[in-house]
DNA sequence: GAATATACGGGGTCCTTACCCCGGTTGTCT
DNA sequence: AGACAACCGGGGTAAGGACCCCGTATATTC
């Protein structure tokens, strides 16, 4: 692969990102181009379908959640990394409109390369999950795919209240405390 | 208004509900108008614009929230009254994929019959909240606004588990127990 | 039951948007 | 430097969908 190519693919993922972050994911593939300064054609060549550049994207929000989960899987206290994640999750709402959308969307078709990296999400919310039931921070009566569906709607409910941050927070508090709650 | 148009008016909002409610709301206005046995120009004669479709029926909508409500409001016990509300909209959500997003599309555009009849919710939304707030049911630091995006989440969690009852119940306990938790 | 206003049907238009093609250009390798 | 392969640009195509037009049919009124 040619160094010119490599650069304009990289620009042409970055400047996706930043269209879907701000106005959702109905902006056309030809204006993403067209902002990033590259012809349609280079955007078709590069990702042939809509849908490949949203699978890229989705990489690569999914790698960054893993690695977030994975540095924070050693803090010390269960509780504290496991709810700091889902504060992370209001942080990525407030800022990436329509990524619950693609995510939604996502896991309806399965890619092999996302459900892979789904599969690798799910391994490291498992040991934030399982450490903080262990300590007895986080109710046991639910499992790694509910918290993925709760985080997803933290992310949702942050989105939709782009701007008002601090009902972004209450909300997520709400749903926090659910989690911490002990079931009768 | 003539009896005929006044038929197929009610036919085309009952078949554009069903579409909505199960195949979401891309479907086209035409694919619509065709289910129901009518033309496409009288589709477009009685719902002149897409968007006028939907707030038909969001408005049809918050009116069935706003009676299930108020018929609530008067049970005796205000904390069953309150999240037997939220466990209706986990109901709804079950069969009715799109009209979060409808609804949440429609704040937006603050359609004038469409702020009035979100207000007559609001009002119905105080009296179920504050009446399971006085009776420490629900806890007292959230207002409606936060309430109602709460049950939007409820509805949207209930959609993206269509199929999956269960979870989408284990989603709405978690909600329901941070709704009802004391805050620190 | 005749007259008239109203409503219907569905082919037609226009616009948006994903995606292709090919002549020109630019890296890369020796 | 020169040759060649890879890449770029942007007009072009095709499909899908919202919305309109107008000749025909039907309800309403007397």
């Amino acid at each position: 692969m040619r160094a010119d190519a490599r650069r304009n693919r990289e620009r042409l993922l970055e400047v996706a990102r930043e269209c879907f972050a701000t106005e959702g994911v109905s902006v056309p593939v030809d204006e993403i181009a067209r902002r990033a300064g590259l012809g349609a054609g280079t955007m078709h060549r590069h990702f042939p379908t809509k849908e490949s550049l949203f699978e890229a994207i989705v990489l690569s929000h999914i790698a960054q959640l893993v690695d977030e989960a994975r540095s924070l899987a050693e803090a010390e206290d269960p509780g504290e990394a496991f709810f700091g994640f889902c504060l992370g999750m209001v942080e990525r709402g407030m800022k990436n409109r329509g990524l619950a959308e693609i995510l939604a969307g996502a896991g309806i078709d399965a890619k092999a390369r996302i459900a892979a990296e789904t599969e690798q999400l799910d391994r490291a919310l498992e040991r934030l999950v399982e450490r903080a039931q262990g300590s007895g921070q986080v109710r046991a009566d639910i499992g790694i795919a509910d918290v993925r569906a709760l985080l997803n709607s933290i992310h949702t409910a942050a989105e939709r209240e782009q701007g008002d941050r601090r009902m972004a927070l209450r909300m997520m508090t709400v749903i926090c405390d659910g989690l911490r709650a002990n079931p009768r």
